[in-house]
RNA sequence: GCGGGUGUAGCUCAGUUGGUUAGAGCGCCAGAUUGUGGCUUUGGAGGUCGCCGGUUCAAAUCCGGUCACUCGCCCCA
């Protein structure tokens, strides 16, 4: 085994892991464009204060999940966590905020220092969308559908649940809050060792927790439903309602809170039981106050990120290059290769018009051949010194073994034409 | 950052109570077949047994450490 890899938690996309990760994208772009989201991109590295003053700086992926660094010039520079603020910022510096609302796509790698697990790496990628400008609900339930739609296409909707949530505005998430700080606070000793650290960084989060204890704890803590005022229950049946009309299944889950500061309103994730812990392949939610917390005006938003690594491991089989045209050149009547250079002309005419065409470069006629079959070819052209001689060239279909002559006059518009009815 | 599991050929894996030259299947290369693939058959290449140290006459095997991968916790896509 070498000694040569990757750094930790990376990896490389070899061809057949390309290949289910392009689908991926490709799928979520196309089905972003019928929802009019445009692809755009922005750097891979912000200035660390773009993700550490949304984020909030005590969250787990600032303060222990960044890739931070200071850059010759003396700049703090991060490696972008995720895609949501640096897409805001983006908005801000181009001053579109002056033409809302803004709809974006976006799609690449992002950074976060963990202990990788399956569906969990240090450099990993997202896909992901952004509706910038609106307050209204449909603008939370366009977005859902968006996804909903993106994973039924890749085939993991099925297995996948939606959990929907409010967290309310931000007044009534405050309250809340307290409230809940109020109640735990009461039974501290009794919480685990993580939710105990967890009532001074992030409270919400004990809800979510996976110890038994906790659990019954949790029990009769206060609900965030009831602390949420008039307009953000008005906001969260609205969603509801919408997305039942549009036929996408959700179940409310009370115990629903994402992990990062600025999200407010509908907080959903779609998940499966299919990656083990890493069971959510798709999050997002509302952040009405992201754009200010960054230094802009008040720009309301709402969006998710997905996983790609996670739906490509669940969408199974993507599409491959098409069956090639092998051509084969043997000696010419002087023992010669100017059969080979013929046969380059040809390949390229073909080429040109879209064929997938492969010439091995070595090899007789029977390791040619044994190489066309394992390219999956169902053609073979032969071209050797008796064929240079009649101007033809030896059609093998290697399904069934036969051999036609066809002229090289024709060759070109018979070749394309045949690969054209296959596909 | 914390716990568990696993490291033997390119891949998937055997390898007995420690014993002499470490195996199989698949894949790869070549011959049988010098202009005809798949199937068959014969042969071949490919291994610091993750790494370092220890115990022992003797270590892939036992012990310690370390690294990597993996599963779970934390957190999240």
């Amino acid at each position: 085994m070498s000694k040569l890899q990757s750094p930790r938690g990376t990896a490389d996309l070899m061809p057949e892991d390309m290949a289910g990760h392009r689908h991926v994208i490709d799928t979520a772009k196309s089905c972003a464009g019928v929802f009019g989201f445009e692809e755009m991109a922005t750097p891979i590295f912000e200035f660390t204060d773009v993700f550490a003053r949304p984020l909030g700086e005590s969250s787990d992926v600032v303060t222990k999940e960044t890739y931070s660094f200071t850059d010759r010039g003396g700049e703090g520079l991060t490696l972008r966590p995720e895609g949501t603020a640096g897409v805001v910022r983006a908005l801000i510096s181009a001053g579109l905020t002056q033409t809302l609302p803004q709809k974006f796509y976006y799609q690449g790698p992002m950074f976060r220092y963990e202990r990788p697990q399956k569906g969990r790496m240090r450099q990993f990628h997202q896909v992901g969308v952004e509706l910038l400008g609106p307050t209204s609900p449909m603008a939370d339930a366009e977005v859902i559908a968006l996804g909903a739609m993106m994973l039924d296409q890749l085939g993991v909707l099925a297995s996948c649940r939606l959990h929907l949530n409010s967290l309310g505005d931000a007044e009534c998430r405050a309250a809340y809050r307290s409230a809940l700080v109020a109640f735990l606070s009461g039974v501290k000793d009794q919480l685990s060792e993580d939710s105990q650290r967890r009532l001074d960084t992030n409270p919400l989060r004990i809800l979510d927790s996976k110890d038994e204890g906790d659990r019954a704890l949790i029990a009769d803590a206060p609900l965030l439903g009831d602390y949420l005022n008039e307009a953000s229950t008005a906001h969260i049946e609205r969603v509801m309602e919408q997305l039942a009309a549009a036929g996408v299944a959700f179940e409310r889950d009370p115990k629903l809170v994402r992990g990062l500061d600025y999200y407010c309103h509908t907080a959903f994730e779609f998940i499966t039981s299919d990656l083990g812990a890493q069971g959510t392949v798709l999050g997002g939610g509302r952040y009405d106050g992201l754009a200010e917390t960054l230094g802009g005006p008040n720009v309301a938003g709402v969006g998710w990120a997905a996983g790609v690594e996670r739906l490509a491991l669940l969408s199974g089989q993507a599409p491959r290059l098409d069956a090639p045209l092998v051509l084969i050149a043997l000696p010419d009547a002087e023992g010669q290769m100017s059969t080979e250079t013929q046969l380059f002309a040809l390949a390229n005419q073909l080429r040109q018009r879209g064929i997938r065409v492969e010439m091995p470069f070595s090899g007789n006629l029977g390791k040619q051949l044994k190489r066309a079959d394992k390219l999956g070819a169902r053609y073979v052209g032969i071209f050797g010194a008796d064929e240079a001689a009649q101007k033809a060239l030896v059609l093998r279909d290697m399904q069934d073994g036969s051999q036609t002559n066809l002229g090289l006059d024709a060759a070109v518009d018979h070749l394309s034409t045949l690969f054209q009815d296959q596909s």
